[in-house]
DNA sequence: AACCTAAACAGAAAAAGTTTCTATTTAAGA
DNA sequence: TCTTAAATAGAAACTTTTTCTGTTTAGGTT
């Protein structure tokens, strides 16, 4: 698994605990927030406490297996990568506001050097929201 | 002032703090967080807490005076809209890592609609960074 | 100019979210 | 198996943010 190596490379341990997380990113329909993911850890690691979790979602998404979201007003979130990288590569994230798939964009409208409004680009956040094509499918069904 | 009328439209009232915050962001060079602007709003009234600068953001930010900043991580900002608009107008910001100017983005290069990595785009979070002209002069002379 | 009312204010308090710390345990390479 | 750096638990502290209550004020009206 992509998220195991990562792991490994980053030179951080794969634990239970980080086996779990990543597994309920999986299963997650959607990002998720610190505290809802120490809820349903709370069942298979009755002892795990919030601060391991925090630890845990900084370190996956230091080494790449997750991502900050942003976009979710002040809330803190977190998603797996769909394909994550090695390397610290500049992409950017599309989240369906259906089923939370996540997609990966690569190519940005926005790049490094742009002249916008007289400003030279040089930085930008990104966060999108779209309906991805299972879900639009769906739509359409549901209303046709 | 453009801003007066956005705060008495939306049925606040225009108080001297509300004037001394809007002060303090245009004297300021870039975004302030609710403990800032507290800083420096205590010299002039004393018994100034932080809940009411709290308060007096989320209405400024309302009602389309100043605009809520993302990509200052965990941090929450708000800067000055730099021509605020009445209607709830979809524009985005960049603002200058010098200097602190705002410029507003009108057209954005995401679009609602717009297919991507096989999502259909229905919403997106935007927030640039760039250099100013005015900085970007600057910087020239000081290297060249 | 005084009056009225909805809105803003102060301040305390609570709640929520997040970080830090120390001692103990564990993953994983040697 | 041994070793060690890293992960863990749990408490505690800290910061940020919200809620609440009673008091004051802006700004339109009489």
């Amino acid at each position: 698994m992509e998220a195991h190596s990562l792991i490994k490379d980053a030179g951080l341990k794969l634990t239970p605990r980080r086996r779990a997380m990543i597994a309920h990113f999986s299963l997650s329909s959607g990002p998720l927030a610190p505290v809802e993911l120490h809820e349903r850890l709370k069942a298979e690691f009755p002892r795990c406490g919030l601060p391991g979790v925090y630890r845990n979602l900084e370190a996956l998404a230091d080494c790449g297996v997750l991502f900050r979201v942003a976009g979710f007003g002040r809330e803190r979130r977190y998603a797996l990568c769909s394909q994550p990288h090695h390397e610290e590569h500049h992409h950017h994230h599309i989240i369906c506001i259906s089923c939370g798939r996540v997609g990966q964009v690569e190519e940005c409208l926005y790049q490094e050097g742009m002249m916008i409004d007289g400003f030279r680009l040089v930085g930008h956040l990104v966060q999108l929201r779209g309906v991805c094509a299972p879900c639009a499918v769906k739509e359409s069904e549901g209303s046709g």
